[in-house]
DNA sequence: CATGTGACTGTGG
DNA sequence: GCCACAGCCACAT
């Protein structure tokens, strides 16, 4: 028999199992609210693995098919753990993120949330 | 398999 | 409260 090594199968650009399960919870967060990449990452399993959890937005929203999907990944919900909009120029403008959010009604000022904790979202409180 | 990178976070000074 | 360092995760080279 030849030895597949079990070779990752060319890495598809869309969807690996991490990244799904990222924009899965994010599409979760209402419209409004808002979390920490810390907190989806926790709620993965992974706590210490937020950093892959921008990574994986990052990817969603660079990706055409998977930003152009009938359910959306809402990214600009994901902030950092001090309410900052961190992930602000990874979008098509600097400015997107923000007013994505203020357009749901969240108050930002100076790439901050403003009541970020009266606003945040938690999935492993929320969802359970 | 080693190295580098990043939309992070916790800890210590 | 601010700055510097270190730790962890997933992915590209």
């Amino acid at each position: 028999m030849k030895k597949p090594a079990a070779p990752p199968p060319s890495t598809p650009p869309t969807e690996r199992n991490f990244f799904h399960d990222v924009y899965e919870v994010v599409r979760l967060i209402p419209p409004g609210r808002v979390s920490t990449y810390g907190a989806i990452a926790h709620y993965l399993g992974t706590r210490q693995g937020s950093r892959a959890v921008g990574y994986a937005l990052n990817a969603s929203n660079l990706d055409a098919l998977t930003a152009k999907r009938e359910h959306p990944v809402p990214a600009h919900r994901v902030i950092n753990r001090l309410g900052q909009l961190s992930g602000r120029h990874h979008f098509p403008t600097p400015t997107a993120m923000q007013e994505r959010l203020e357009a749901e009604g969240v108050r930002v000022e100076d790439a901050t949330v403003v009541d970020f904790n009266r606003l945040f979202w938690d999935p492993s409180k929320e969802l359970e």
